[in-house]
DNA sequence: CGTCTCGTTCGGACGGGCCGAACGAGTGTT
DNA sequence: AACACTCGTTCGGCCCGTCCGAACGAGACG
C-alpha cells in the first residue's frame, strides 16, 4: 500500500507529459490545445510544444485545429503483441471455438497485475462489445482472469490479489477467501465460469493457456448472454469446447 | 555536437528521447539500458531514468533484465485505427473478398504522405507476409499507394509526389511523368495494378473508398504471387470483384 | 466593429534532465 | 576461489532545456 511514491527521483516529467497528452487524446478522440492545457494543468506554450514535437515523429496528426492519434501507434501496439506466442498460436483456433459456439471470443494475457484483451473474435449475433483490442480487466471478475489466477504461481497470485477487489456487479467476488476457493475449484477441474461478476446479464466460460504444463500464458473465453449461456450447453458442452481449443492453443503456442 | 538542423524550436529533446527509446526497443523486440544508451548516444543513467519512466507509465514491461513494449500501445493503435470510418465499414467486406479471390486483402490510409495498413486479411494459401498492420509502405509502389494518388484531390497529389519516388524493384515507376500518365489510367478505370513494382514476384489489384464520390477514405487491395495472379484471372475478374467490395466499403463508410 | 477564443510566438527564469563516475550484483573464466 | 568483465543502478553537480505568462495574429460570432 505504497502511496503512489512512483514521483520517484530520476523521473522524466516531460515524458509523463507527453504520454498524458496522448491518452487525452485518446480518450477525447480528438483534442485542442486549450482544451489539453486545461485538462492537464499546463500552460498553453507547453502543451503546443509537446503536440508540435509529438506531431513531428508522427504519433499525432492535425486534423484542423484539432490533434488525433497517430497510426504510427498501430505499429507498436502490432509489435507489442506479436511478442506473446500465444497471439499467434490462438488466432484460427479461436475462430474455429467462435463459430462453434457462437458466442464472442477472447484472448487475454496479464500484464502489470490486469488482463489484457490481445485477440477478439465478434460472433454472428453482432452483440455491441463494450470490450475491444488492448481493453484491460479486472483479473478477479472475469472467467479468463481467474483462469489465469488459478494457474500461475503462487507468488504472483500473492502479489497481484493484494490489490483491492473491486466489487463490479453484485455478484462479483469481493471477498478474498471466497476468491481463493473459487480459484482452487477452477484449478481442479480445469476451466472457469463468469455469471455476471463483470457484466450484469452476461456469462462466459474460460480456460488458461498453459505452454508446457509449466508456465501460463494467459487464457481464452467465451461469453455471451445469460439469454443464450445456460442450461447443459453452459455448465458442460461449452466448456468443453473452450478446455478442448485451450489444450490446442497451449500445444501450438509451445511449438512455434 | 549533433547539428541535425532539425531541432526547431520549442521542441521536447526528453520526449524524442523516450519514443527514440519505444523504436528502439520495437525493432530489437526487446532492449537492455546499455544496448539503448550505445545505440541512441545517450549515457546509460539516462536511458535508465527514461526507462523508469516508461515502465512507471505501463507503456514498457520489464522481462529480467531487458524491457519490452507494453500492451497499453495496443489500446492506443486500436484508437488510432478506429477513427478511421474505414476501418469498420471493411471488415465484413474485406474478409468475403479475400475469401472469393484467395489472396491476402488489405485495407490501407494515408497519413504523412505514406500508406499504412489498417487491416489485412490473410487467405488460406498462408504466404508468409513481410507486411502487418501499421506497415507503412511507398504510395507510389503499391496499388492501394496509386488507387489513393489517382483518387485524391490535386493539391494533396502534389504535396506528396514532390518526395521522390523510390525505386524498390526493377519495375517500380520511378519517373514523375509516368506515375501521373498511370494515375490517369486509374483515374479512368477505377482500379489499379502493382506488377512486382514493390516486390518481386508479387502482384495486386487495388481500388480507392470514395465517402460520397467526393473524399477519399484510403483504398483496398488484394495480393499474391505472379504464379497465381494471370490472364484473365488477374486482369479481369479480379479487379471487378476488388471493385465491386470498394463500391460497398465505401457506401458502408458513408452511412455509419 | 468589438469581443470572444483559438493556436502560435517570444523571452526570461528556474528546476529538471543530462552526463560521468562510482557502486553492487551477476556470470563465466582461469 | 578470486578475477575480470558485464550488466543495471545510484549519486552529485552543472547547464541547458523546458516550462510559464504575456503578447500577438487569425477566425468566428453577434
Amino acid at each position: 500500500m505504497d502511496m503512489d511514491g512512483r514521483d520517484a527521483a530520476g523521473s522524466i516529467g516531460a515524458t509523463k507529459t507527453s504520454f498524458g497528452i496522448v491518452e487525452h487524446i485518446r480518450d477525447h478522440d480528438a483534442s485542442g490545445v486549450s482544451e489539453i492545457a486545461n485538462d492537464l494543468g499546463i500552460s498553453k506554450s507547453t502543451a503546443h510544444n509537446h503536440l508540435k514535437t509529438l506531431a513531428g515523429l508522427g504519433y499525432v496528426v492535425r486534423q484542423g485545429d484539432e490533434y488525433a492519434l497517430g497510426l504510427k501507434f498501430l505499429d507498436l501496439g502490432d509489435h507489442a503483441r506479436t511478442r506473446h506466442a500465444l497471439y499467434h498460436a490462438s488466432i484460427g483456433e479461436m475462430d474455429d471455438l467462435v463459430e462453434a459456439v457462437g458466442e464472442r471470443g477472447q484472448v487475454m494475457v496479464e500484464e502489470n497485475g490486469r488482463g489484457v484483451y490481445i485477440y477478439q473474435v465478434k460472433s454472428e449475433q453482432g452483440l455491441q462489445t463494450d470490450s475491444h483490442i488492448g481493453t484491460t480487466v479486472d483479473l478477479h471478475a472475469t472467467s479468463v482472469g481467474k483462469s489465469y489466477l488459478a494457474f500461475c504461481d503462487e507468488k504472483r497470485r500473492k502479489e497481484i490479489l493484494d490489490g483491492e477487489l473491486t466489487r463490479l456487479t453484485t455478484k462479483t467476488i469481493g471477498d478474498r477467501d471466497a476468491l481463493e476457493a473459487e480459484l482452487a475449484t477452477i484449478r481442479e477441474r480445469g476451466y472457469a465460469f463468469n455469471d455476471e461478476e463483470r457484466i450484469t446479464g452476461m456469462r462466459a466460460v474460460g480456460a488458461p493457456i498453459l505452454s508446457d504444463d509449466e508456465t501460463i500464458l494467459g487464457a481464452i473465453s467465451v461469453s455471451g448472454p445469460t439469454t443464450r449461456m445456460k442450461g447443459e450447453w453452459y455448465h458442460t458442452e461449452v466448456p468443453e469446447m473452450v478446455t478442448q481449443a485451450a489444450r490446442v492453443i497451449g500445444i501450438r503456442a509451445t511449438y512455434s
